[in-house]
DNA sequence: CGCATAAAAAGTGCATGCAGATTGATCGTC
DNA sequence: GACGATCAATCTGCATGCACTTTTTATGCG
């Protein structure tokens, strides 16, 4: 349609860039206190009441309430009427439902990704895969679980099935806070790799039973070597 | 002033409108827009502009906004800067994953259900099932979908998992109205029951693998059977 | 007429204000 | 001194208002 490019002020800097639609107060609040709850930054049980946030973010209470309210969806805070939002307590009961969601998650993806990659997903793959080798060798905690992030996503997106790739990117941000520390555990780095070189095996040899079962059993793996770090307050 | 701050209140939220059964005017929209839109009250596409919302429910735009923003988060309508917000418009080929997801999941439930399910569980299911059969025989298609809706989600509880049953709920109640007039093809009751007694059977003899492929195979015919209503609009 | 432009109308984003609910502190009774 | 009711401070739920953006309608020029 027409262009009414008579406004000023407002950034029309869109490039060949993905516009990062941070527009909205409320996008950015609700990115923002996500990252915090999964980043741990603030702590299960924690109040969060909309007058703080609202000073905190220098807004009006108004966009405050539309975030929690779009958190609460999210399933990061529970709400109810007439109280504060309070940053959700992952009982370790749904945690551990949690994790085997995501196994049988992963391990849908992969047994997809094995049937339905592109020779350039497999490649691509493999490839993200034999790099992180010298990771491994170098003990880079820090850039292999970068790489590792990396990885499962890649066989999130191979399953070529949307709604699948949407559950499994979603239950993975809620399990971040209960995984971050996994890599520090001795001889992870190692077995991960492991572990990965199976499923892109199967994954290469499009052998979906086998790449789903590799799958389902790495994620139970690091469900235990995270038990650890889940707080057993309740 | 305070009178009665025993346990409740519910109730008392409204003041000139009828009895509300729960919580904040927010909810009950939530509720109400998004039975509209599953039911096809709404067709996707439709824009929803908060003004005629609020007028329609008789509240001013801030509950709107905020009920907006949840149904947003839930999938249901989308949103973008400045723009009203819009009934997904569920597109054939997300659609599709939709359903393959919603397959899958089925699955999921089905065998863990088989491998979990508590005595009492199995013998309800079973209940349930059998006593289905009158429905079929008098061709009550309006009673056989409330009875179809109540046997899943016997599955779903009986596996034991709250996440996943989460996403299940979830995913079929975005997928409502793609299913609603399944029951209406010629025979689909009578094989309805079948394919159900399929996967009752395997849940009886806890076989878990059976169960899982009979309800995958099950949800993967009621796709087929819904293709048809599928595309209203574009 | 077609097309682009500009003004008007409609709509969204957010701030502010007030009523009712909730929580905590104060005070009375035993 | 312990317990419970009463009042004050605090916070949530919602309405209203204004600035800016988008959409629609009117207008000028070829």
């Amino acid at each position: 349609m027409q262009s009414s490019n008579k406004q000023i002020g407002i950034v029309k800097q869109v490039k060949r860039r993905e516009v990062i639609r941070t527009g909205t107060t409320v996008e950015q609040m609700v990115r923002a206190i996500a990252d915090m709850i999964v980043t741990g930054a603030i702590l299960p049980g924690e109040k969060l009441d909309e007058i703080s946030l609202a000073s905190r973010f220098e807004v009006s209470r108004t966009p405050v309430r539309e975030a929690l309210r779009e958190l609460g969806a999210m399933g990061l805070v529970g709400r109810e009427p007439n109280r504060s939002a309070i940053v959700t307590n992952v009982t370790g009961s749904y945690l551990h439902s949690m994790f085997e969601a995501m196994a049988e998650l992963e391990g849908i993806c992969a047994r997809l990704s094995a049937e339905r990659m592109t020779v350039d997903e497999r490649r691509a793959l493999e490839l993200e895969h034999r790099g992180s080798m010298r990771l491994v060798h170098a003990g880079a905690e820090e850039e292999y679980s970068a790489h590792n992030t990396e990885f499962h996503t890649r066989l999130y997106r191979g399953a070529h099935n949307d709604h699948v790739l949407e559950m499994v990117m979603q239950t993975r941000a809620r399990l971040a806070p209960f995984r971050r520390a996994q890599f520090r555990l001795p001889g992870r780095l190692a077995k991960s790799y492991q572990e990965h070189d199976v499923i892109v095996t199967a994954i290469v040899r499009a052998d979906g039973q086998a790449a789903g079962q590799a799958a389902y059993a790495h994620v139970e793996i690091v469900s235990d070597a995270s038990a650890v770090f889940a707080t057993p307050g309740e």
